[in-house]
DNA sequence: GCAATATGTAACTTCCACTGTTGCGTAGGA
DNA sequence: TCCTACGCAACAGTGGAAGTTACATATTGC
């Protein structure tokens, strides 16, 4: 299965967005993420539709931050991002109505639907603000040993 | 992407592995699981590895527990499947050296890797004879109310 | 108005890992 | 010897994210 990366993606253009003075185009952030403007306006649109990013047409255009990182948790873009599957690994319905069947995937989906819940609770408590701070942290100590 | 299933259906097969008298055939177990029997076969090579089934050719052959359900938890068979990825999301290398994006995948992963081992320890802490026996009550509730 | 810029969106193709299938080889029982 | 069942290589199928192309639309500035 391949890989789901727009959250990581979405987290890392915001805190950029959010240093930026005025907006970035779209071909400016597929750069930032080395793929192609369309999949960044893809992307964007969804971040736009729950409020968190605005965009503009036209020269002096583009995409800037609606609300402030602090305002903003990991999990808000998870969710703005209409929640894509989390697990990669599910239960299966191969033969209904066996009960053993049953029974597996009970033990199963409580065993990954506390994980999920517990993922989500930590995702909520870290702010793009905590992250950003983390960066400037990192900078910090790059500039003090280059 | 496209779920992974092996986990649930391994589950499946073993259960009813241990509540069969002899042994059961690659076609009879495909059948349990709606599908091919090389693909049964290819998936319980893994479990053979790791001495959790046996196998046997020729007539009266196929695949048996070589192990006690209450010796075998979960986690071991996720394991005994090379530990497929569990999360269906991760962190990118889009701009390496970009220290935004090194700040954005730490809380990631960090939030990541303590829900994979919250979750693993969670499957390890349930034996197959446990799901076996919620099976059985399942079963009796079953017969008592048709 | 016109040209240039930038987003909006549809309609593809590509990519990847799990899944499914075919074909042939090998081992074991009757 | 014949039949059964696993072992395995080498494909094709599938589904969803990612990538690409093409064109429409809105906005700025001359
Ligand atoms: S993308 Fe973060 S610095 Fe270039
Ligand atoms: S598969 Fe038929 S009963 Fe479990």
């Amino acid at each position: 299965m391949k890989n789901d990366s727009r959250l990581s993606r979405m987290l890392h253009v915001l805190i950029h967005m959010d240093q930026l003075a005025g907006a970035a185009t779209s071909e400016q952030i597929a750069q930032m993420l080395s793929t192609n403007p369309v999949v960044v306006r893809r992307t964007l649109a969804g971040l736009r539709e729950q409020g968190y990013v605005r965009s503009l047409k036209g020269p002096g255009g583009g995409w800037s931050l609606a609300r402030k990182l602090e305002e903003i948790s990991l999990a808000d873009i998870h969710r703005a991002l209409d929640s894509p599957r989390l697990f990669a690994i599910s239960a299966t319905v191969d033969h209904a109505g066996c009960l053993v069947e049953q029974a597996v995937n009970a033990a199963l989906s409580s065993a990954f639907d506390e994980a999920e819940q517990a993922l989500l609770a930590r995702l909520d408590s870290i702010s793009l603000a905590d992250v950003a701070r983390d960066f400037a942290r990192r900078a910090r100590r790059k500039s003090a040993r280059p």
